[in-house]
DNA sequence: TTGTTCAATATGTCTATACATATTGAACAA
DNA sequence: TTGTTCAATATGTATAGACATATTGAACAA
C-alpha cells in the first residue's frame, strides 16, 4: 500500500492530465495525500515539488498547491559542442581553421566544421584575451576553439540566439551554396564573472534544423 | 554553523567553478560533507541532487559523486503561446484567420499574427479532428488555434524544430517582405496518447530571433 | 588467466518529528 | 469604511535513523 515518491508523482500527473484535478484548481494538501497514499508527508512533498519544478503545479505556502493554468511545457537544449553534435549523428567530425587574427586583446578565429567531409557550419569567433589569456598560445588547428573553451574557460552565464539570414559571400563559399541562401544562424555570447569571454556566430549549412523534444 | 541545503549547494557550486573540485574528480561523500557543514546527510543529499539535476555533478550509487567533465549547460525554452510572446514584448497582439479548409478529418488553418499592427508570424496548421473533435465547432477568428489548443488539447509529447527557409510567395505577401527573404521557421508537432493532435509551421517575420539565456 | 562470489560502501529513498515561514481570513479597532 | 492584529494553516526545510540498491574490488575458485 505504501507508495514511493515516483508512484505518487505518476499518479498525480495522471490526475492532472486526466483533468481530475482541473487547471487552476486547488489539489488536496500534502497531509491528506500522504494519508491517501499511505506514505509520509515528505514523500508527497518530494513528488509534488518535482512536478512544480516541471511546471505542472504552482505551490505557495499556506495558499496550497494548484494545477498550473497553462502548463507551459519547456524544451531543453544543451549548449552544443559541435564535435559531439556531429558525432551524435553518426558522422565523422573534422574542422579547419580558416583564418586567425589578433587585434589588441581580441583573438579572431574563422573556422569550418565538417561532418563526413561535408561542410556543416562556418564559425566566426572573437575571444577576449584579457579574460582567457591562455587562448593566445593554443593551436586551434588541432582542437576547435569551441571545444577548448568549453573545457578551459567555464562561463557563468550567456545568451544564445537563433535567427535566419541570407548567406554572405564568405559563408556561401565555405558552405558550398549560393550567396543569399537562407541559413540558420546561432549567435552566442558567454561571460565569466570578470566579463565577456567569447562571442560566436555560427552559420549552419542549408537545411540544418535544431530539433527539440517537448 | 549548521547550513541549509541552499548554502551547501552554493558552496559546492563555488568549489566546482573554482576548480577546487576539478572536472572529473570525485568529491567527498555525503557523510563527510554533512560532518563538514554541520548538517544532516539528507541536507547534503538535497543540495547535491539539485546540482546533479542541473548537470554539474554525476552521481552513482557506490561509485560516488563526480564533477561533470563537460558541464554541459542547458538552455530552457518554453513552448510559446504567441499572444504571450508578443505581449511580453510590450506590444499589442492581434491575429487574423486567413483561410480555413477541411478535408476529411483534417482541419486546415492559415493565420497571421500581428504585434502592434505589424506582421509577426504566419501560421499554417493542420488539426486532426479525430483526436480533437471539438475543434470543428470553434470560431478561430476570436481565439487563435494556438491558444485554443494549448487550453483544450493537452499533449503528451511532441517535437519542435527551428530552421531557416526562403519566404514563399504566400509568406512574403503576408509578412510584407520579398519572396525569398531568409525567414526563421518553427515546425511543431504535438501528440496525445491517441495520436497526432496538430502540426504547425510558423514563419516569423524577417529579423526575428529566438533568444535563450544560459 | 579468467570467472564467480561476497562483503563493503556511497547514494537513493522513506519515516516520524519538529520547527520555520508565508499567507489567509477573521476579529477587532480606528 | 479602512486598517491592524493575530491565530490558523499549508508548504518549506531540517533532523536522526533505517533499510534499499547498485557497484566496486578483493578474495577465491576453475
Amino acid at each position: 500500500m505504501s507508495a514511493g515518491w515516483q508512484e505518487v508523482q505518476t499518479e498525480a500527473l495522471r490526475r492532472i492530465q486526466a483533468r481530475e484535478w482541473p487547471p487552476g484548481g486547488l489539489i488536496p494538501g500534502e497531509v491528506a495525500l500522504a494519508r491517501e497514499f499511505g506514505c509520509a508527508r515528505a514523500t508527497v512533498n518530494r513528488a509534488l515539488r518535482a512536478l512544480a519544478e516541471d511546471g505542472w503545479l504552482e505551490r505557495r505556502r499556506r495558499a496550497g498547491t494548484r494545477v498550473a493554468l497553462s502548463p507551459l511545457r519547456r524544451a531543453q537544449m544543451s549548449v552544443a559542442v559541435l564535435r559531439q553534435e556531429v558525432e551524435a549523428l553518426g558522422k565523422i567530425y573534422e574542422h579547419k581553421l580558416l583564418h586567425r587574427s589578433q587585434a589588441q586583446n581580441l583573438l579572431g578565429l574563422h573556422s569550418l566544421h565538417l561532418a563526413d567531409n561535408t561542410p556543416y557550419a562556418v564559425e566566426q569567433r572573437d575571444i577576449d584575451l584579457t579574460h582567457v589569456p591562455d587562448a593566445e598560445t593554443i593551436d586551434f588547428t588541432t582542437i576547435s576553439a569551441n571545444e577548448w573553451l568549453v573545457q578551459n574557460a567555464p562561463f557563468d552565464h550567456g545568451t544564445m540566439e537563433y535567427l535566419s539570414e541570407a548567406a554572405t559571400d564568405f559563408e556561401a563559399t565555405h558552405l558550398n551554396c549560393a550567396t543569399g541562401t537562407a541559413l540558420l544562424i546561432l549567435r552566442r555570447e558567454t561571460f565569466s564573472e570578470a566579463g565577456r569571454i567569447t562571442q560566436v556566430r555560427l552559420a549552419y549549412a542549408p537545411g540544418h534544423a535544431v530539433r527539440l523534444n517537448i
